[in-house]
DNA sequence: TATTGTTATACTCTATAACTATA
DNA sequence: TATAGTTATAGAGTATAACAATA
């Protein structure tokens, strides 16, 4: 009789998951609200450190195309980023921080490091582990809707 | 000159809870869909191992009490919980399962364990590095709003 | 024919404010 | 006066469907 995995460990993964994930939200939460984002604009921000299709950025965020479409009018009428051409696909446009945006990607960058609850407790090695197990989940990726 | 920590590695870190996060909370989406429920409506039953009050309830979900309300509503139709009195202060509702709901919960419960990311591709060795990283995580928390 | 992105629309979640009943 | 819960309402987030342009 060979043991199985442990319900007992899987509940508790998931539930400290959970409450990780729970603290998460509201440190980011907090954040982006002082710079005037919303939670998923303030990702999307976080993903434009080089310019990024608009499809790409609906699967990093999980989230359907017509969503980024408003996310990116919304960036874009504060002047922090712009709809560039690609050069092989023009059904393509990608997503471009402007100097403005680069700034305030900074500044968030700068605060979530300074404050999620994900690193703060964390040495070196203990960081180059979890990174590890990351990696790991984020091979076997389904589609996003 | 110690080196410091290493902002790209925090930042991919950061990157990639993010995104696990948004793939969590799709699964959780999913899910609670497959057995009709919302989000909500499934933490909700998740918390009601035994009966709570819906003010209690508030703050296991972080939410407003009048979003208890509708959810009790709701649940309530679906013959999934009952409001009880409560014999100390005739103000106070408990919430508690019936048959069906307490069946619907441990339906939930299992469907999670069985497909939530953050657990789907780890073998049991990383499973326990996961756990370790977790509880260290594990500090001071912060009450609901 | 399939894919990228947009538009218009509608649905769902969730909070705020005013209210009732009880403490 | 303060607290538990309810009702009505409004705002924000997000998806769906139909569409245009390009592959």
């Amino acid at each position: 009789m060979g043991e199985g995995p442990d319900p007992g460990q899987a509940e508790e993964i998931i539930g400290r998951l959970l409450e990780l994930f729970r603290r998460m939200q509201a440190n980011f939460e907090e954040t982006t609200a002082g710079l005037g984002l919303t939670v998923a604009e303030g990702q999307a921000l976080h993903q434009l450190d080089t310019p990024v299709p608009m499809r790409s950025m609906a699967e990093s965020l999980w989230c359907d195309a017509s969503y980024v479409t408003v996310l990116a009018d919304r960036l874009e009428a504060r002047g922090l980023i712009m709809r560039v051409p690609d050069p092989d696909d023009r059904r393509v446009r990608r997503l471009a921080l402007t100097e403005a945006g680069r700034a305030l990607r900074d500044e968030l960058i700068a605060t979530v490091h300074a404050t999620t609850p994900a690193l703060a407790g964390l040495d070196a090695a203990q960081r180059a582990g979890l990174l590890e197990l990351l990696k790991v989940l984020a091979t076997d990726r389904d589609a996003p809707r």
